[in-house]
RNA sequence: GGGCGUUUAGCUCAGUUGGUUAGAGCGUUGCGUUCACAUCGCAGAGGUCACAAGUUCGAAUCUUGUAACGCCCACCA
């Protein structure tokens, strides 16, 4: 009886199975009330502070690929946090501007003209509430450490005043400007653009080769995609050594169906090979055209409307959306015969990338921050911020090199962050707020002045356009120490977001942070892939191949996806499979069953631990290697290379080798010996679960509860990250030899068929080996009674 | 058209500064369950390291070129 208790633990004490939900639950709770992951203001300790991204609150399509970019990084806050540092990690939404007005009107099928600006804002933060629940719900569920009593979203008074505050300060500097400019503009949102909201979309277009009158009695033949940028065409060029046009210099070419003159001009920018090697430019087709109206000072047609209807220009196309009318006029041209031909091409074009909508130019007075004539700031700042991995930086100083307008920050939307400002209707006068007033809300708030100070009008409008959503967010790296009142807090430590908000979030964040502070706004930045379906897609809400991750975490349990979410490396996108999130499940499992195998031996441990065997020294070797190589990787944060090393430590090292290497001392009648192959198994063990923690920060909890050497620690997660243990000095060169010797034993059974228990009365051993040494480890491990 | 990344076993991926017979997991095949673990253990089979040329005593690794895939940017008269 006496044996059998021994090797028996009590189900109350310790369950033979390990409960995902019922545990993962309790831990939560318990992180909750004690507050964990609450920055701490009184602490000496040094400071980490992570700007993690805000996610769009209309959200409702949270998937893997969330989960995937959000844990990696969170992987290393929990490094962080164990490494002893004061770690500051606010969650934030950005529930202001198109993203959000654009979900609301898709979700509610908004018609913009039979709802009032109040109701509609209402809806908005309606939802934006439950977004943020949504995303709160989930990322406790995977036992995201963020400081939940410091969550702010970017239209709350102080995110708004910190908005404010930068546009004013820029505004002072010189550096915001409100001018009337062809800009980008989104014909369906009906708002302006700014050159990151786009996308470029192919899609089968036609090449229509158009007859033009020429003033030298010719005919000439135009290409063009747009026909009916017709009534807006301006000029018509060719290139000055285009021997075929040379009759044409200073004459006029007739615009066909709109029978009006334009000037012929020369511009070396002109490809003679590409169309008839005649151009025509019209205000505004394209970028092009833009660069042709502002070099020659052409005049200004304006054709197409705020909500992209064609202008009274457009004379009986008037009223047409921009489609119709290139059918209608197409068509017409046709009928007079004014149509050359026409041919099929793929043609890539400038899409909204909200709405998908392709972007028009359309003149209009916006605000801009200026940008364009900083490049070379742009990319020395860049270069200051250790970029993780380092190729990543490309994308960002292509980005940085490819820009060509100012960023237009101002949108003509109704949910945002209002310009701080109030506009003299008669002289155009800025009247700004005080500093110490801010947050103020100029659609309810007077203006400072009731008399403008220039021209004593009493003619004062509040700005009427709200921020841009990165014009808020790009605010972050200084909002958030205004969060805790610590001023030093800047700039943060640690931004990570994924590859596809380089060219917004972050490049516009350095923009502000040089300008304001001339600071980097951001130490490191760790750039994560994508998640992606079984069949390597892009995980999307439009294509629909995912799982929604509250069901995802219902079935596996947040520590399997967070092990899933090791699975590539840092920058690589990452495919959906749920045999790696059952490998999760199985790594648990394994933790588990060692644990319990420990404390049953445990129970009647006789605590008088002498008698170290090489075994031992070998283990805390091969641990003390790997602490050092997981800590190195977490260094660098390369959480996958971490798991990596600490995975082949404990799967293969621990649990095939060193356990089944004890176990006849465990079952054997040294006591002293037995005692110290269970300090050794519990110290290695405690050790493995540390490192395992900010990985599967649960089943580590909970079975740290049972390992824990200082029994007033609370948590694992605030405990102290594993460092090199001290052993005893013992030769163990030769160990592997001894390691070697076994697997033949156990393969020599495995091809005899005999069952690795039972035990062989004679072997002879190839692999050579210091028998005298290591007889009664390999004996006793291989079952052989005797080696001859 | 320019840039970046990827290409290694049926699948998903490791492979450090070039160095013996290229690794893991999954899958597959065989064997094995009273004695922590069947959500298991052990063993086996399986690779011209995308292709070509070069450097070298030696190349998955370095150089050059080619191809396929992915992403970013530009061009789109």
């Amino acid at each position: 009886m006496e044996n059998q208790d021994k090797n028996t633990l009590s189900e109350d004490f310790f369950p033979k199975s390990y409960d995902f939900k019922i545990n993962e639950e309790k831990w939560r709770c318990d992180w909750s009330e004690k507050k964990l992951y609450e920055f701490n203001y009184n602490d000496k300790k040094p400071t980490f502070v992570v700007d993690t991204p805000p996610p769009y609150v209309s959200a409702d399509h949270l998937h893997a690929g969330h989960i995937m970019s959000y844990t990696q990084a969170e992987f290393i806050v929990r490094y962080k946090r164990m490494r002893g540092y004061n770690v500051f990690y606010p969650m934030g939404f950005d529930d202001n501007g198109l993203p959000t007005e654009r979900f609301v009107e898709k979700k509610y099928k908004i018609d913009k003209s039979k709802i009032t600006k109040s109701e509609f804002i209402e809806l908005c933060l309606k939802e934006t509430e439950k977004g943020i629940e949504t995303y709160r719900n989930l990322w406790n569920s995977l036992g995201i450490s963020v400081d939940w009593s410091k969550t702010y979203s970017t239209i709350a008074p102080l995110p708004t005043k910190i908005s404010q505050w930068s546009i004013l300060d820029l505004y002072k500097k010189g550096l915001l400007y409100k001018k009337e400019l062809p800009i980008l503009w989104c014909p369906f949102c009906g708002t302006a653009l700014s050159q990151s909201d786009l996308e470029t979309k192919e899609r089968d277009s036609k090449m229509n080769y158009i007859k033009f009158n020429l003033s030298n009695g010719e005919v000439g033949i135009i290409a063009t995609t747009r026909p009916e940028m017709l009534p807006a065409c301006v000029a018509v060029y060719f290139n000055p050594t285009d021997e075929r046009y040379q009759s044409l210099i200073n004459g006029e070419a007739t615009v066909p169906l709109f029978d009006f003159n334009v000037p012929i001009k020369t511009s070396e920018a002109v490809d003679k090979e590409k169309g008839t090697g005649l151009m025509m430019v019209c205000t505004w087709g394209d970028q092009e055209d833009l660069e042709k109206w502002r070099l020659d000072n052409l005049p200004t047609k304006n054709l197409i409307t705020e909500d992209g209807k064609i202008t009274e220009l457009g004379g009986k196309y008037q009223g047409m959306n921009i489609e119709d009318a290139r059918k209608a006029i197409i068509t017409d041209l046709a009928d007079m015969g004014i149509l050359e031909k026409q041919e099929s091409i793929i043609q890539s074009v400038n899409i909204h990338e909200r709405c998908d909508t392709p972007v028009e130019f359309v003149l209009s007075k916006q605000w801009f921050i200026k940008i364009t004539d900083n490049k070379e700031k742009w990319l020395e700042m860049g270069k200051k911020i250790n970029w993780f991995p380092a190729h990543m930086y490309n994308n960002y100083e292509i980005w940085v090199d490819s820009l060509k307008w100012d960023w237009c920050i101002s949108r003509q939307r109704y949910y945002g962050v209002p310009f701080p400002f109030w506009i003299c209707q008669d002289c155009g006068e800025v009247i700004l707020p005080d500093e110490k007033d801010l947050p103020v809300n100029p659609f309810e708030q007077e203006s400072p002045v009731s008399i403008c100070p220039k021209c004593a009008s009493k003619n004062i409008e509040p700005e009427k356009d709200v921020m841009d959503t990165w014009a808020t967010s790009s605010c972050t790296p200084f909002l958030l120490r205004e969060i805790v009142g610590r001023p030093e807090l800047f700039p943060v430590d640690v931004r990570p977001n994924a590859h596809e908000i380089i060219r917004t979030w972050d490049f516009y964040s350095v923009v502000k942070s040089t300008l304001h502070f001339d600071s980097i706004p951001f130490k490191n930045l760790m750039i994560s892939g994508h998640g992606l379906d079984e069949q390597g897609k892009k995980i999307s809400k439009r294509l629909g191949n995912y799982t929604p991750s509250d069901k995802l975490v219902d079935e596996y349990g947040a520590d399997a996806i967070r092990y899933w979410a090791t699975g590539a490396g840092l920058g690589q996108n990452l495919r959906f499979n749920p045999k790696e999130i059952k490998k999760g499940k199985q790594i648990s499992t394994k933790l588990w069953n060692v644990a319990r195998f420990i404390m049953m031996y445990s129970q009647n441990d006789s605590g008088i631990a002498s008698k170290y065997e090489t075994a031992d020294k070998w283990i805390v070797e091969k641990l003390n290697e790997t602490v050092e190589e997981a800590t190195k990787h977490f260094e660098s944060y390369e959480y996958a290379k971490a798991k990596m090393a600490i995975e082949e430590f404990f799967m293969s090292k621990f649990a095939d080798y060193y356990v089944e290497f004890v176990k006849y001392r465990l079952n054997g009648e040294d006591l002293a010996s037995k005692s110290a192959s269970l300090a050794v198994l519990k110290k290695v063990f405690v050790n493995i679960l540390k490192l395992y923690a900010p990985i599967v920060p649960f089943i580590t909890e909970e079975l740290y509860q049972y390992f824990k050497e200082d029994k007033e620690e609370k948590t694992i997660h605030t405990s102290k990250w594993p460092e090199k243990i001290a052993f005893e000095e013992i030769d163990i060169s030769d160990f592997n030899d001894a390691i070697s010797a076994i697997d033949e034993i156990r393969k020599y059974k495995s091809e005899n068929q005999i069952s690795l228990g039972a035990e062989i009365d004679e072997y002879k051993l190839n692999t050579k080996v210091n028998l005298e040494k290591y007889k009664l480890l390999i004996g006793k491990v291989g079952k052989v009674n005797k080696f001859i």
